[in-house]
DNA sequence: GTAACTGCAAAACTTTTGCAACCAG
DNA sequence: CTGGTTGCAAAAGTTTTGCAGTTAC
């Protein structure tokens, strides 16, 4: 059972990063932003909007993705390169790589891991990273530990 | 023009690693490994067997890739969830990615970024990552630093 | 009313697969 | 010879596109 009342907040939120609050936008932001941190792909979003009795297109998910990310509600992780995951959590952190069944995760957050917030690449500095090509500035530091069952 | 003769080293290499040295094999390893270290797509590879007048088939280029990637003489690289990379440089090293032209370049080694030969993710440990899932181990730590125009 | 948005189906792409023909040993 | 390889074409899978119809405001 989904609830379906209006959302005042998400509207707004939608409204702020210039996007129209439709009901597929809404729909598709209750179940991403609804529920904790989480890591779609397209099919993955499309199949729960559906399960949830959300009637939409695929091709709007692909496209509320990308208007997502764009807006800066959404970040896109590359780990594999069959298929584009997103992930609701837009603060710098990393990502485990689960190898043997597809699935990612956040590295979790540690005093020692973290570098100066809001500073991208901040936390890959200490690792010696100081010499960037002419012209070019840092966009983001991706990190992905690529994990394998041990034995 | 591209010298054809058979070559005494390439052949050992690939009976080296199992892989039978048939002509299409031979071709391709020469022209991945025959100009420095490359990254390369299948389509790009296949586009260069062809300029130089290698006949072989795109499938037989994906195969190929794959084949000499399982054999540990090329690296994928997972940078653009859309194309795969592949790398000729297998060793431990880190790689920019331009976000306005798609390209891709290894991150020059220095003496600081270097972590203990040989050790996967031993480079990531000095930023703190201590805790791995229960029963995992890391299979490599895969960094990209995503690269824009200044300005 | 109007511009933005959606849905559908088709197209575009990359990558994989199946199988007959081919070739290295 | 014989099994591993190759080429082709077709299939599979993900993502994009074009356009008519719908919706938010």
């Amino acid at each position: 059972m989904v609830d379906t009342r209006p959302n005042v907040e998400a509207v707004k939120n939608l409204r702020d990063v210039g996007l129209r609050p439709t009901r597929q936008r809404l729909a598709l932001a209750r179940l991403l932003f609804g529920h904790g941190n989480q890591h779609v792909t397209a099919e993955s979003l499309y199949d729960g909007a559906l399960a949830s009795g959300i009637k939409v297109s695929l091709a709007t998910v692909y496209n509320t993705l990308h208007q997502f990310t764009a807006a800066g509600l959404l970040r896109q992780v590359v780990v594999d390169s069959t298929r584009c995951y997103f992930d609701t959590n837009v603060a710098e952190h990393q990502h485990f790589y689960f190898e043997d069944t597809g699935e990612i995760a956040d590295i979790p957050q540690t005093p020692e891991i973290s570098g100066a917030p809001g500073q991208p690449g901040a936390r890959i500095n200490p690792i010696g990273l100081t010499d960037l090509p002419a012209d070019m500035e840092i966009s983001r530091v991706d990190i992905v530990v690529r994990l394998r069952s041990a034995g």
